[in-house]
DNA sequence: TCATAATGATATAACGATATATCAAATGTC
DNA sequence: GACATTTGATATATCGTTATATCATTATGA
């Protein structure tokens, strides 16, 4: 087995310069049409790729960027980074994905092989803390950075998200619009910022119509976690008639949970998420949510670094796209007792 | 802003050459305590990140693995991809990804991508097409690569994937024992290697039991092209009373049309699936299937891998890993006429 | 005591590309 | 025809590391 193609094979082969090739195979410089010819045939024939590591050193470009995701298995996730390689692409950059798997440690190993591998800007979904160190870290090696989703007190990245508070505000204005009085919030564990946001806005809303006591109850974000959780839920709270969801996965998880109770969601309990996942239209009832396109939210993230890496010293930049209430069968008019 | 610290600054800061800052950074070759630890702290100080492009091209060794793959939204894959990240972790391996959206030419980009970052292997899940001069370029650029799941004729690379073949002969043999003799195949298009493995081992089993005329119906193979296609597939052919399909998500789709025309699968109509993914056992009626790991096939991925890497000259590595039959509600007798 | 070995730090040459300067040959101008 | 200009190709330095050779020191041994 012979060793991979160089640009000095490739020039050899040609029967030209190292310098030669180069400027042939990039369509710059002053080389005449025949030996550009030349060069690129010998390319082929070689099975020639430029070695980005050296190219990028060297020339200080490289037209990557590095997403550091918690969950790539998150379905909303994975539209999204559709959405933002696409855009992206027509800009002639790469997207590459590291997964943290919700884990603090990968994250920092992840940022740490992005700026090791000198992408021209990084994509971050931080997760519930980070470190000032970790924030120095990016800031010292120059790297443009954007936070996506979650953010955190004073970062100084710009930031591409969703107007969490008012997705929550609003759910929880339509539910009450409906005649609940018992409404609570169901899932999502700690505070992160996007939680904290969430949970700002359906307080708001709640305190907005003199509806005290919020009650907030706690799950993991899957659909398994929360149709185990659910029943429980239910139990402990026979009175509540209707729950704002910290998403899309943990309300189809309830749902899922009165179907087994033999209740239906928007009849017996109304339940509304946050995402319209693909699967929030497919379900049966069909899921009211607040939707947000994923790919579109990508396009967006693109868009933002795309602004970032041409205009460096532009203000800091914080984008939050609103949610639309979507309403599908899953909210109703409370029961009467 | 200033630059990004570099090997350069940071023996400058701890005062030491460039040559002794890498030897104290690596732990590696003769330096003293003293030293050692002043350059550490250097580093620390300058929050300095080893450029990997630099390292990797000098040192020739990078631990980066590259992942191309069709879909990451597909939750099956994504699960793979933790399996394999989790694996090769352990192993001090990077997996990034490149996901290529059922697209030809950004598989062929991706690929390109890979071998240009000099990754030390690639793991290719390849789409339909493969190109003669798409394998010649993984292997005249010697990089070690494994396909996954999907492979092709003459294929010189290791591969991991799924027994397809028995795993369709076993449902089908499965749907046969209830006492069902017309049974269709649900699901996918084209002729892809996994789906005629998938369609071989459906025709066996039928030919097996004298059971003729096997029956074939195309739809793309996500959950909405199903339940589209289920509607009418179910006009076209009443007289079907069980489906294999050609994985979880079409199985789940088919299942909901099904609702929607109030049959229940498994009484009305019996449904298999392929994959077991986290929806199938979640579903109601919860999905039979045949079930596969994927967390567990990204690790039997990572395992070859790291094979290949420590023994490049062993010879072809092919790993197929079996579903096992999983019977929940979805499979029953049929009804009688 | 002097040669020999071990220790710790450094100088230098790569890795594979690109930017820049340079140079020879062909072309143009008066 | 002499000189300036354009054109096309090349030589060289460089990006940030690491591998290897080299070179001072200090320690060891007969």
């Amino acid at each position: 087995m012979h060793k991979k193609p160089t640009l000095h094979s490739v020039a050899k082969h040609a029967g030209v310069s190292v310098a030669t090739a180069s400027q042939a195979l990039r369509h710059t410089g002053r080389i005449s049409e025949k030996t550009r010819k030349a060069v690129l045939k010998a390319a082929e024939e070689l099975h020639y790729v430029r070695d980005s590591r050296a190219a990028s050193m060297r020339s200080g470009e490289n037209r990557e960027i590095g997403l550091v995701i918690h969950e790539v298995a998150n379905p909303f996730n994975a539209e999204v980074i559709s959405g933002l390689s696409d855009f992206l692409e027509t800009e002639d950059y790469l997207v590459s994905v590291l997964d943290s798997q919700n884990d603090n440690t990968k994250e920092v190993r992840n940022l740490k092989a992005f700026i090791a591998g000198n992408r021209s800007g990084i994509i971050w979904v931080p997760t519930a803390q980070v470190l000032a160190e970790t924030v120095n870290l990016l800031r010292t090696n120059n790297v443009p950075t954007i936070t996506f989703l979650n953010s955190f007190t004073d970062s100084p990245f710009d930031h591409v998200g969703i107007k969490n508070a008012k997705a929550t505000f609003d759910a929880t204005t339509h539910i009450i619009s409906l005649g609940h009085r018992n409404i609570a919030y169901f899932g999502g564990t700690g505070q992160t910022y996007v939680r904290k946001e969430r949970l700002r806005g359906y307080r708001e809303a709640m305190a907005e119509h003199g509806l005290g006591a919020p009650l907030i109850w706690d799950c993991a974000d899957t659909k398994l976690a929360a149709s185990e959780a659910m029943q429980a839920f239910c139990e402990a709270h026979p009175d509540v008639t209707a729950i704002i969801c910290n998403g899309d996965r943990v309300a189809l998880g309830a749902c899922l949970s009165l179907a087994r109770q033999d209740k239906l969601a928007g009849r017996d309990i109304s339940v509304i998420g946050i995402d319209d996942i693909s699967d929030a239209a497919l379900a049966s009832p069909p899921l009211s949510t607040m939707a947000v396109s994923p790919t579109e939210l990508g396009r967006q993230l693109g868009r933002v670094m795309i602004n970032r890496l041409n205009h460096p010293d532009q203000q800091q930049v914080y984008l939050d796209v609103t949610a639309e209430l979507v309403i599908r069968q899953t909210t109703g008019t409370p029961l009467l007792p």
